[in-house]
DNA sequence: AGTACATATGTCAATTTATACATATACAAA
DNA sequence: TTTGTATATGTATAAATTGACATATGTACT
């Protein structure tokens, strides 16, 4: 069962999803914590269903191409609930940002400059996103969302991306200032 | 030219070293930013080799192995510098820690709470291991290294990695109180 | 003498991930 | 009528990464 499995439970947990969502859903919001392209889900939804944590149900369609919608099976419920608080591995950190910041001090100081303003701006255009994100959870469940509800998790990655971009940006900002010194 | 090669390149930079050298590094301070095992370190050195960026001398031992230092090229040098600048990809995440929040609500909440507690104990380690290098690095420089020196860079990235901990620690703690709650 | 450990370099198989190739339907715009 | 876009599902190939296998030297400890 590799992370992917669980990522794509996780979602199913959530109701029915065709790969194609599976795959949106990726590219788009999910994308901030998860990452997969559709040429990884289709074969990995297919061992999930061989191992018989999903079930496929065919739907004809007449006005788009015909789908599979995918559901959890209880087997798959309780695997993914059990992965959930398992001993959590230490990820090995991959960051190219971090990695070219190690080497930061071999070139012009002025085209650094420029570099970080951008990754700056990214990350500010990041936090804003996340912000509004949270704000939209937070009317639309009148402040923060139980921890028994969905949105709460969803809300509690939400505000950490937030924060974090909001961390990012501040070391950002002091690293052009070290520069410009 | 792989992001590994450009993470040896850097390591070069800084002096000659041996695949041995280079996994410890990535095992060590290195793995904050970027991660390598010696199997990929070793055959990684030969394609930089083929491709000239760097030379190796054999140096025999008496009361170790015999071992292959290596040393970066002009053209390595060239390459290396020209990549720190050049636009950078928005690498893909993956967070399993947060991949498992995006679920948090389907688990018991004071298992829940034990795991983000276990989590929390760990990241405030880490922080603390930032924080005693970063002082040890003021220390030897009598403040923050000047900008030109690579010490600035090593400095840049260990205060991000104290920051980053401080923040998710920050998160974490929010997390608990709101599973209490 | 035997054992464990740090040094030192490699290969191999399996997994994960990315990129490209491949096909098909239906709708809307030019 | 053709072109582009969104929907929908796959496969194939290559690259990146992990974990296991494999070997060898010298030192320190028991």
């Amino acid at each position: 069962m590799s992370k992917l499995s669980f990522a794509i439970l996780g979602q199913l947990m959530r109701g029915s999803r065709t790969g194609y969502d599976l795959a949106q859903e990726f590219r788009d919001g999910l994308s901030q914590f998860w990452h997969a392209k559709h040429s990884q889900i289709y074969p990995e939804l297919q061992k999930l269903k061989d191992l018989g944590q999903v079930k496929v149900s065919e739907v004809k369609q007449s006005s788009r191409p015909d789908k599979k919608v995918y559901n959890i099976t209880p087997a798959g419920e309780c695997a993914l609930v059990e992965w959930i608080l398992s001993p959590l591995p230490d990820a090995p950190v991959r960051s190219e940002l971090h990695l070219r910041t190690h080497s930061i001090h071999l070139v012009p100081k002025d085209q650094a400059i420029a570099f970080y303003e951008n990754e700056l701006a990214r990350t500010e255009a990041e936090r804003e996103g996340f912000e509004m994100q949270l704000a939209r959870l937070e009317a639309a469940f009148s402040g923060i969302p139980s921890s028994e509800n969905e949105a709460f998790s969803t809300y509690a990655n939400l505000k950490f991306g937030m924060e974090n971009r909001r961390q990012v940006a501040e070391w950002s900002r002091w690293l052009i200032a070290s520069l410009h010194a």
